[in-house]
RNA sequence: AGGCUCGUAGCUCAGUGGGAGAGCGCCUCUCUGACGCAGAGGAGGUCGGCGGUUCGAAACCGCCCGAGCCUACCA
């Protein structure tokens, strides 16, 4: 096997390794499992990516942290399924085809409904699968075969089933309401859907005869039906119930003075015009004084005839010609300018224009309530734990949830009317005809919000409603790894759902990540131009650094996460710098027998490089378990960079190439194989193509790191040889290696070391000699009797002294000037530690461990700082 | 307006009750038979400020300053 590692090339390449391994598991059936497979349940369920995307920087975090527990999982013998899907995405996806339509000089009215579906469909084939294909190429183990569409057979059953239960449960009614419209996608919004923004604005001071009110928007003005102040404000009591006949731009209007205490008394002049058709809070003062509503601007954004001489006008203009002609009329008091926030569509950034229409709304505070509660008792666990308090805000002031959509792309809502009888239908399958009076239907022209239909996820993809072996066995899902931004939109509509529908929480933790940013922390858009494609950086470093660069990074923190190219390059260093031990292992495996090595007795250092994968084994697997990815990247970079190659590879060296005995030899080629492979074991979830490669290569049991087992934190029972080992030999290494720093002294000068050993070091310095000389390069002398040469450095070893002869080299000043900085950091350390335990309340108080250890440290900093002292005292002479 | 989060080395960030850490950058030395995408050594921090709790605070509490996010019907 050596003749091959030869020709490993001295880079690790990523692109062949990843295009070799990728389809060989996908062949080989890694990803795809049965709900009858042996093993405990552990099943995840993708956030379902919109069929119009491209992989970004979110997906790659989300599906490489998914991934990662993925892996683990499988590889610790659990039945896993991680289940993917995409989804249709009502709003976007309409978006981008109308766009192309567009680019033909067509709409969608062009085409008709059907026709326009059809081409929908069409575009989704073409385009849909491309984020699929892009998560191949981030090594996502995904079930394949059971990839699911938020509107394919099955799915779309599961939402008529989910309408017509809460329809009949009474909780999904029809109402005539104000909502947030957007006039470019001719849509009603969600209240989540809108977002806020700050601008600037007039406030503009309106005469309505005895009274004068500001307003941001004086163009409703034509649909006022009425005027609020606050019932205590004393200074309008006089006008509460009566109907003024006032001057308005066009002729006379009658309004009626209502009390309301939606009015502050202190904003404004007290006084507020109420435009039910066009303002959620006069909407509210309308239906509580009966106000009629009057709508004045239609759905397309422009003044209706209810405006009179101003119909047809779009409302922003409108808003001008308005403030003109009142100007002209003597109705302006005066306008300020004014700063506040006005909503958009999340969609297109549109103005929202609030109107009153019929749409349909689920009632959902039960479900709400139910929700809470499961995340209160424990049920469901949401980390970071700050989120569950955000959760809950949001669970306890819910409001209705309107779920129809103006739009042709998504599930139609399953709701037939009959003329004839007026009557109305909701039904699991498709109606012909009226079932009582046999005339003719139509059904809803509306469909659902796209979050109806990805509330369903969970449960949907498993087979629900039907009661199927996946369901009972996958849900509840383990895990919900989503970022933040989607708690309120999609997580809480999930956890209400399952619980009411399925009857069970739809997931045991929900693991919130922050949000990709780029380097400078600002947010990633293609206006700003500072998208970066994470397939580009798969093609400069290679999957397993951005995967390793992306775990490393994120924590259940706060702190969103700021990619940039130095964090990537660390992480392609860190995959080449396995690549190179991997390399070192190979290219010495001449003689490798595992049971005449087994036969040997490990050294000293082969038992430390197993204590340490042992802890980081331990490490690695808690902080998995805690969603900790970055302290598990750390943790094995330190272990295989550190620990394994700048120490156990250097040290395995003098065995490989001048060993003792051939059975010596053997041993540490076993010690280096084992290590390497069960460290690969590790890190594959992370890492998973590298790992595979060499794992390959090197002597190993199975077909597949896939489908090897996790290692197993083992507790090892406390061994000394090893301890002194640490303590002193590598001490003495670092103690020679610094002095040689220090003096400036290169590398490749052999120096001249004499130890003075207490009685109790003499033997373990002996034993390791020629490893502190093969490591610190020089020649060392262990003799309990010794006296300091003449310029000679002085190192410390635990309590035995170590001189470096300079004679002739020495930069007396140099040396001096280090020994100084080492006497006055001995010497602050003791002081604190004196005056610390000077302090009887520290004594008397402190626990009693914490007491001894001080006195312990300061006993060793003391015979230090003399030693120090003694040596400077020396070089002075 | 309410809520949440953050302020630690030049930069990006870990650390949450017992003497400040990592990566990158910087400085010095090395071309050593895995790796220069490397090796060895080093410099650099009143842990935002002020109070409090404690024997002991970067960490816990309060206030202040600074940055950001989310939710909200102040027209």
């Amino acid at each position: 096997m050596s003749e091959g590692a030869m020709s490993i090339a001295d880079r690790y390449e990523p692109a062949a390794v990843e295009a070799r391994w990728y389809p060989e598991w996908e062949k080989r059936g890694y990803f795809h499992t049965e709900a009858d497979r042996p093993g405990p349940a552990y099943c995840i369920v993708i956030p379902p990516p919109n069929v119009t995307g491209s992989l970004h920087m979110g997906h790659a975090l989300v599906n490489t942290l998914q991934d990662i527990m993925i892996r683990m999982k499988r590889m610790d013998g659990f039945n896993t399924l991680w289940m993917p899907g995409t989804d249709h995405a009502g709003i976007a996806t309409q978006y981008m085809v109308e766009r192309q339509l567009a680019s033909e000089g067509r709409t969608k009215e062009d085409l008709g409904r059907a026709a326009f579906q059809a081409r929908v469909w069409r575009w989704k084939e073409q385009y849909g699968g491309t984020i699929i294909r892009q998560l191949r190429r981030l090594g996502a183990s995904c079930d394949w075969q059971r990839e699911r569409f938020t509107m394919d057979e099955g799915l779309s059953r599961a939402v008529r089933e989910t309408f017509v239960r809460l329809y009949d449960e009474g909780l999904i009614y029809r109402d005539d309401y104000i909502v947030n419209w957007c006039p470019r996608c001719q849509t009603v919004l969600a209240d989540l859907e809108v977002e806020r923004e700050e601008r600037d604005a007039e406030f503009v001071y309106i005469t309505y005869g005895p009274l004068v009110l500001g307003t941001v928007r004086p163009e409703t003005k034509l649909g006022d039906t009425g005027l609020a102040v606050h019932p205590g404000d004393a200074r309008y009591t006089q006008y509460v119930g009566q109907t003024l006949d006032i001057p308005s731009v066009d002729g006379n209007i009658l309004v009626k003075v209502v009390a309301d205490e939606a009015v502050d008394p202190d904003f404004g002049t007290g006084v507020i015009k109420v435009t039910p058709g066009h303002d959620p809070v006069d909407f509210e003062i309308g239906r509580r004084h009966g106000l009629p509503v009057r709508t004045v601007i239609g759905f397309d954004g422009k003044m209706t005839a209810a405006a009179g001489k101003y119909a047809g006008l779009d409302r922003f203009e409108c808003r001008k010609k308005i403030v003109e002609d009142m100007q002209a009329l003597g109705l302006i008091d005066r306008i300020e300018p004014y700063r506040h926030a006005v909503g958009l569509c999340y969609r297109c950034k549109t103005v929202v224009e609030p109107l009153v229409s019929k749409q349909w709304y689920v009632q959902v505070k039960p479900l709400a309530d139910a929700a809470d509660a499961a995340v209160h008792d424990g049920r469901i666990t949401i980390l970071p734990p700050h989120w569950a308090k955000v959760f809950h805000q949001w669970m306890e002031n819910i409001r209705p949830w309107c779920i129809s959509r103006q739009l042709w792309w998504g599930h139609r809502i399953p709701v037939w009317y009959c003329d004839a009888d007026e009557k109305v239908f909701v039904s699991r399958t498709d109606l012909g005809a009226c079932p009582s009076c046999g005339g003719a239907l139509r059904q809803d022209e509306d469909v659902l919000d796209t979050w109806f239909s990805s509330g369903l996820w969970p449960f949907s993809t498993l087979g629900w409603p039907d009661d199927t072996p996946e369901l009972r066995t996958f849900y509840p899902t383990a895990v919900l790894i989503t970022g933040y931004d989607i708690l309120l939109f999609w997580v809480v509509r999930m956890a209400m759902l399952g619980l009411h529908l399925v009857g069970e929480v739809p997931f045991r933790d929900v693991y919130l990540h922050t949000l990709v940013r780029d380097p400078e922390g600002q947010k990633m858009s293609k206006t700003k131009g500072n998208v970066v494609d994470p397939l580009d950086l798969l093609d400069k470093y290679g999957t397993d650094a951005l995967r390793f660069m992306l775990a490393s990074m994120v924590l259940p923190g706060a702190r969103d996460i700021r990619i940039s190219e130095e964090r990537l390059e660390g992480a392609r260093n860190f995959a080449n710098k396995l690549w190179n031990a991997a390399r070192l292992v190979l290219s010495n495996l001449e003689g490798y027998d595992p049971r005449a090595g087994a036969a040997a007795a490990d050294s000293v250092t082969d038992r430390w490089i197993r204590r340490r994968l042992a802890i980081t084994v331990a490490e690695v697997r808690d902080a998995l378990e805690r969603y900790r990815f970055n302290d598990a990247a750390s943790v094995l970079y330190q272990f295989v960079w550190s620990d394994y190659c700048d120490w156990y590879l250097e040290i395995a060296k003098r065995s490989l190439y001048r060993p003792e005995s051939p059975a010596a030899r053997q041993a540490t080629q076993i010690t280096l194989v084992t290590v390497l492979e069960e460290t690969l074991r590790l890190l594959h979830p992370l890492m998973p193509f590298i790992t595979e490669e060499i794992w390959q290569r090197l002597p190993h049991e199975g077909d597949s790191i896939m489908v090897a087992s996790y290692p197993t934190a083992v507790v090892l029972p406390t061994d000394e040889a090893v301890d002194r080992f640490v303590a002193l030999a590598m001490g003495a290494v670092s103690a020679i290696r610094n002095i040689r720093g220090e003096m400036r002294i290169s590398p490749g000068t052999t120096l001249s070391v004499t130890i003075r050993p207490t009685a109790a070091d003499a033997a373990v310095l002996a034993e390791h000699r020629t490893l502190i000389e093969a490591l610190g390069r020089a020649a060392i002398v262990v003799d309990p009797a010794a006296t300091r040469p003449k310029g000679s450095a002085l190192g410390i070893v635990g309590a035995s002294e170590l001189f470096v002869d300079l004679a002739g080299v020495i930069d007396v000043g140099a040396e001096r000037q280090r020994l100084q900085k080492e006497i006055k950091r001995v010497g602050d350390a003791m002081g604190f530690t004196r005056t610390k335990l000077g302090r009887p309340e520290f004594v008397e108080r402190a626990p009693a461990d914490i007491v001894d250890k001080e006195r312990e440290k300061l006993a060793e900093h003391e015979a230090l700082h003399a030693k120090l002292i003694a040596s400077l005292g020396w070089l002075s002479e």
